[in-house]
DNA sequence: CGCGCCTTTGAGAGAGTTCAACTAACGTGG
DNA sequence: CCACGTTAGTTGAACTCTCTCAAAGGCGCG
């Protein structure tokens, strides 16, 4: 084994790589990746994995926890621009400047695996479904972000909430995980930052949905417990929500 | 010569490589690219060149004119995510599903270069520099969009218009035109929608820099005048606007 | 067990929307 | 080349969704 197998972790017994790099990869090329693949130390909450101006060296994956990453303006002003779960890559928008470009700090205490990019690039040129997965995982993030304009310049506060629960949702299912029932990882105010509302917007809408017998609500656990009025009150959205 | 020589165009004497693909290739690397590209008939105003669901097989880049992106729901809403201009590489976010996710339609008379993708990426093999322009361009739309978020949960319709402005000013600048004065080609309608605003307040909002000296508007002819004036009001921001 | 920070709830204010009416520019066919 | 219909832009007035400000309660962590 090339590394210290910290955990005893590879992708070969990873839960999460179905949606993650080696989707579609063969045994020999999910070797090859896991061998260059450098697994760190469990990050605590709100320790941070990098930040903007750190020289780019490495993507990472997200093995457990979660995270988010957010961008600042001269004022300190924070912009959450997304939530990351396990599977997910985290370090893109860093290649064309050879530089991070923004914050991301875990929410939880949370595992990432370090992809070195170099090797990672030169890997990509021999095996072609990499290659491809890593684009493919670009195109995704540039697809979300359609989908976020259309959600920040059109959608009320109500339908971005319920737009937010349900993607989690979503998301959380793919991973294995209940989608009628999850704990939030962030607070009501990072979630009101990346939906562009303030804490309280967000705290009334809970309240509201729980009344509406949407969801239930305690604390930081939601349950969804009708999924019926939730789709019919996106109804008119068709926002795809199948990415990371 | 590999192609019909429409026009007599190629990226060897196209004035935008340097905002192009072409960027860092060298002479050798120059002319394989430009042996691949095929390129097309002029497209008029209003016409499309992509639209949801069409198989991706190529990426495009603008040669001439401008066009918009959008996607839109299932009541027909349209929401603009973002306007090309020469040099700009269209049809990333096509890349993950094999088929295009958005509309691109011609804002004027344009003319674009077809980049067959299969191609493209087999010379990527090759060529490092091109693979890695490419993850570049990708790389620099995801950030671009986070300054996006930014702009549309935190800035007060005032800025993001001014935003818009300096941004455009900016992307003509680079492209060789004057950054002084440039014609929109795009409507007020257009501008609100990409902003997240209504055409009243773009309409309201222009007449009310032009009171205030910031800019003169006769239609669709934009004059900047006090570039100071409108950074300063920009100061807080510090959103970065070097991308397509 | 005490001090953050997070969350909830209420009341008032405001930025931008909506609705409406009018004008200007455009292009198409008679 | 003008009449006409259509689209684009401007301006005003009223409205409303969400924010801001304020205060109190609760949970969690050292």
């Amino acid at each position: 084994m090339a590394n210290q197998d910290n955990f005893s972790i590879h992708c070969q017994n990873c839960s999460f790589s179905h949606l993650c790099l080696p989707v579609a990869l063969n045994k020999t090329e999910i070797e090859s990746l896991d061998d260059i693949i450098e697994r760190k130390k469990p990050l605590h909450k709100h320790d941070k994995l990098v930040r903007p101006g750190d020289a780019f060296r490495s993507l990472y994956a997200v093995r457990s926890g979660s995270l988010k990453s957010f961008v600042n303006n001269q004022d300190g002003e924070e912009q959450i621009v997304g939530f990351h779960f396990p599977g997910d890559i985290i370090g893109f928008d860093a290649l064309r400047e050879s530089q991070h470009q923004s914050f991301t700090q875990a929410l939880e205490t949370a595992m990432v695996c370090e992809l070195p990019y170099e090797t990672l690039d030169k890997m990509a040129i021999q095996f072609h479904k990499l290659r491809h997965q890593l684009m493919s995982f670009m195109s995704a993030e540039i697809k979300q972000h359609h989908d976020m304009m259309m959600l920040l310049n059109k959608r009320t506060a109500e339908e971005r909430l319920l737009y937010f629960l349900a993607h989690l949702s979503k998301r959380f299912e793919e991973r294995g995980f209940s989608h009628r029932q999850f704990n939030l990882s962030m607070t009501r105010n990072e979630i009101g930052n990346y939906l562009g509302l303030t804490v309280e917007t967000i705290s009334r809408l809970l309240t509201r949905f729980q009344k509406e017998g949407i969801i239930e609500v305690e604390g930081k656990l939601i349950s969804i417990m009708n999924f019926a009025a939730l789709d019919n009150k996106l109804q008119s959205m068709t926002i795809s929500s199948h990415c990371g």
